[in-house]
DNA sequence: CTCCCAAATGTAAACGTTCGCATCAGCGGT
DNA sequence: ACCGCTGATGCGAACGTTTACATTTGGGAG
């Protein structure tokens, strides 16, 4: 491995004015400049990391935990973060927590002791997380934390609009399957629930409980679903929206005929299903994204960056999921389209 | 952050030996080592792994590349490779090529400087690879390079498995819709059906040529997939054939009743969608763990390992995209189930 | 009682950077 | 011709470890 020396040697200066040719071109002389670029050309070099993060009291690497990986909602967010680091120059440390809130706060801290901050989507154990990350620069994504930045996804616009649309559908009885407590997005899309409701006259939400975001998740609600005697639903996010249809599809209720039903997220997943979900998209990638430019922003010794929104746009993608009120047929049989 | 000079001084003992007393226990008398590591305790000391790593050459990190993070079989790959790491006390920093060879080479070249290694998940310019990871220690996920370790799931016997199915059911013209070229695992799953056919009487394989992993690919497919006058198909993987499936119900083709389709990969979306896809599994996040297992083993200053694996068996799910053969009906109408 | 060896611990160098400070050359103003 | 200032560069310390080597101590063998 080629060291700044060589490079130094080579050029017939100091290592001193190698690291600024490359840290701070502008304070050395253009000759110099040139003479030592081209040494590290020829030569290869490309500055150690860990010895200048030593020296400089920083990593340039920051962390990533998302509660589960093979999540398509987290692994968009993963493409985000990691896709802006590198625009950045930094890397990014992903790990997970399997949904554990014991394992979060343990990856936690392992991983705060060796980056310069940390960016944590959706925590579930966010209160204990404060007393691990101490002082370091902390993203949130989908919570909130006083001394914390906080990024989401406009939610409340997502629901509003898919109260709207149902609305126009004729749905009046609007039921919402939600997802697991303890979320911070879900007791922020009940409260939007809760506020836009009254904005549509006639309109009743119906709480169907909370429920594990899993297709399991949207299985086990199918009973109060249908019990609820609802014409729509709004669920969770999409792998819930996704189980539920199953489950009521064996069940022997049509989706949309008989019921329809808005997924969350609108994941890849969305589109591939039968019937295709009508659902409320986020770009997740920018959520990433934009997470790790207000942590790279917070950061010591970095540029300081314009204001990044905190609140990113949602839209409704209407697909097969909802259809117009119909009168209900008696024996549980949709009519067709 | 708190230094192991303090935490001698806490423990009256000199810095090398509290760096023993963690590294190598029993070099240190056990009363010396409980006042350290007390002392460890109540300041909540943790190593500064640069200062480690400049010391000692080795930055206990190791590289991840994948083309797509939010494909569920990379994030499996990814989650595998992640926890392994984790328990092993290593960190990963996690990258992806977007299926660009170019950026491939270019992110490789980076990790390459600041990991002990790297581990490769189905490279797209493993030729270019090769000469940029130099002696590094390398790990190839479904691909093989002189000089490089490699692993992979038995895909080999997965395609027989799906053969004899199939062939079980009657079919004896079935088609295989191919992965992208330059794959590796598609010539290999393209020479295992060379290989297994002739073992079947009757069975004629027909080559559906070469398409994107994506559900665009598998769209694309269906024309020849018609054309070819098979009774049953097996994709590159499970989002091909997801896509080749809905683009044969658009056209009014049902499967399975008139054609059978055979998956790859057994990825969440195979239980999700309508029909259920028959599909050969193989496990990934073990794919993952596994990989970093070898490359951990070579990596030096580490305990040999126990010989692992380089192929991980494959089993064949069976669902409802396959079903018996029957006599065609003159319309392209299926005759329900 | 002496000597030697092993075990336990300490000392200090080294890893490859960055950065404050010192040095030096050249130049303009007086 | 001299002074002082500025811009370019070099020097050397420091970052927090690990580890080769030196030192100390205690105990057993002769």
């Amino acid at each position: 491995m080629v060291t700044i020396r060589e490079v130094a040697a080579a050029a017939g200066v100091s290592i001193a004015t190698v690291s600024r040719a490359l840290a701070d071109p502008d304070k050395v002389a253009a000759g110099t400049r040139d003479r030592v670029l081209s040494a590290i050309d020829t030569l290869g070099y490309t500055p150690n990391r860990a010895a200048s993060g030593l020296r400089a009291g920083r990593t340039n690497t920051i962390g990533l935990l998302v509660p589960d990986l093979t999540n398509p909602y987290f692994s968009g967010v993963a493409r985000g973060v990691t896709a802006q680091a590198t625009d950045e120059g930094v890397s990014v440390f992903v790990t997970e927590s399997r949904e554990d809130p014991a394992a979060e706060v343990e990856i936690l801290r392992g991983l705060v002791r060796q980056t310069d901050g940390v960016v944590l989507c959706s925590p579930r154990a966010v209160h204990d997380d404060r007393g691990v990350i101490g002082p370091r620069p902390l993203v949130l994504i989908n919570n909130e934390l006083p001394g914390a930045q906080s990024i989401s996804v406009d939610d409340r616009h997502g629901i509003r609009e898919a109260l709207r649309h149902l609305y126009a559908l004729g749905h009046r009885r609007i039921g919402y399957v939600g997802g697991p407590s303890g979320s911070w997005s879900d007791r922020r899309r009940r409260a939007a629930l809760a506020a836009h409701a009254p904005e549509l006259a006639g309109v009743q939400i119906v709480d169907l409980g909370e429920h594990e975001a899993t297709v399991q998740g949207g299985d086990s609600a199918a009973g109060e679903v249908i019990a609820a005697e609802v014409t729509a639903v709004i669920a969770f996010n999409d792998i819930v929206a996704v189980g539920l249809i199953r489950r009521l599809h064996r069940m022997g209720v049509r989706v949309p005929h008989e019921l329809s039903v808005v997924g969350f997220d609108n994941t890849f997943l969305a589109d591939l299903v039968t019937p295709a979900l009508t659902t409320v998209h986020g770009d997740l990638e920018t959520l990433g994204r934009r997470a790790t430019d207000l942590l790279l922003g917070v950061l010591p010794g970095r540029p300081v960056r314009a204001a990044v929104p905190h609140l990113l746009p949602a839209r409704l993608v209407v697909r097969d999921s909802t259809a117009p009120l119909r009168a209900r047929l008696p024996a549980g049989y949709g009519s067709g389209s």
